[in-house]
DNA sequence: ATTTTTGCAAATCATTTGCATCAGC
DNA sequence: GCTGATGCAAATGATTTGCAAAAAT
């Protein structure tokens, strides 16, 4: 059978402190939010409970160029990161699921779904980076080919 | 001025294996796949050639939940990845670049781009986790919120 | 001749894990 | 009291980096 989950104060303040946080923190932010609270909390622990948390479906975890994030919001959403700072926002457009019952026909895979995540500079990202002039901070998206 | 490339024979094993794969292979993959000829070149190589080349957009990475893949094809198109596996293959989509502009409008970033990953359980690992009833291999995707 | 690149090994970074102890239920 | 969870520290895995020697232009 399952394991049963118990419901310890550390993963209900990792939960809390995923929710409340309007930034997609990393698991290591994530820590140190918690550990403002509870100075005796491991990185262990953080991690080992947002695993269990995306597992159960309570949070989500955003794969970005910049590294894994979470998010309290599991209702399906697009993401936009900067490729400069890293940052993570929502991006308010549906995605199509029913692109994914087409994919699984062409394929044979089963139980598809899918993900899109944009990347740009966010705005203040922009005004840091025009007046040096010399190296971007970070590899300019290519285009050619 | 950017450093200037040298098309040293490492570099050149390393993108044709790239190209010549029709797996999206991994880092490590490349690296075991170009030692098959030259017993001496080293990971670290692997890893500096590979970056240097999706910088210059002769190849792209991939980030998937599995782990980066590189691919030799750099024409924008989507990807499905087997989420027990790790598989990773082309999907005949097009992305639709117009919805970047609206993106761009809507939050002020600049420049942005953005790519689609399609999860999915393959058609091998769909018969071999059927027969155990176990537990599953990997997390099967939750949909209740 | 100059400057990039290599091979190697050590370093780094994020994340996971073993284990004895602790705490939900 | 049983079993899952914690804290700690050590382990892991992927990737990066410093450096002297080698190769490309």
């Amino acid at each position: 059978m399952a394991a049963q989950r118990r419901n310890t104060r550390q993963r209900k303040m990792i939960l809390e402190a995923v929710r409340d946080s309007r930034s997609h923190p990393t698991a290591d932010e994530v820590y140190l939010m918690v550990r403002k609270r509870d100075r005796k909390i491991s990185r262990g622990t953080v991690y080992r409970n947002l695993n269990l948390l995306v597992e159960d479906g309570v949070i989500q975890i955003i794969k970005t160029s910049g590294g894994n994030r979470f998010d309290g919001c599991t209702l399906p959403h697009a993401h936009l990161t900067c490729t400069s700072c890293g940052a993570v926002t929502d991006v308010g457009v549906a995605p199509d699921t029913s692109i994914d019952e087409f994919v699984e026909g062409r394929t044979g895979y089963a139980g598809i779904s899918h993900y899109t995540i944009f990347e740009g500079l966010c705005r203040a990202c922009q005004l840091d980076e025009e007046p040096p002039q010399d190296q971007p901070r970070q590899t300019p998206k290519r285009r050619d080919m």
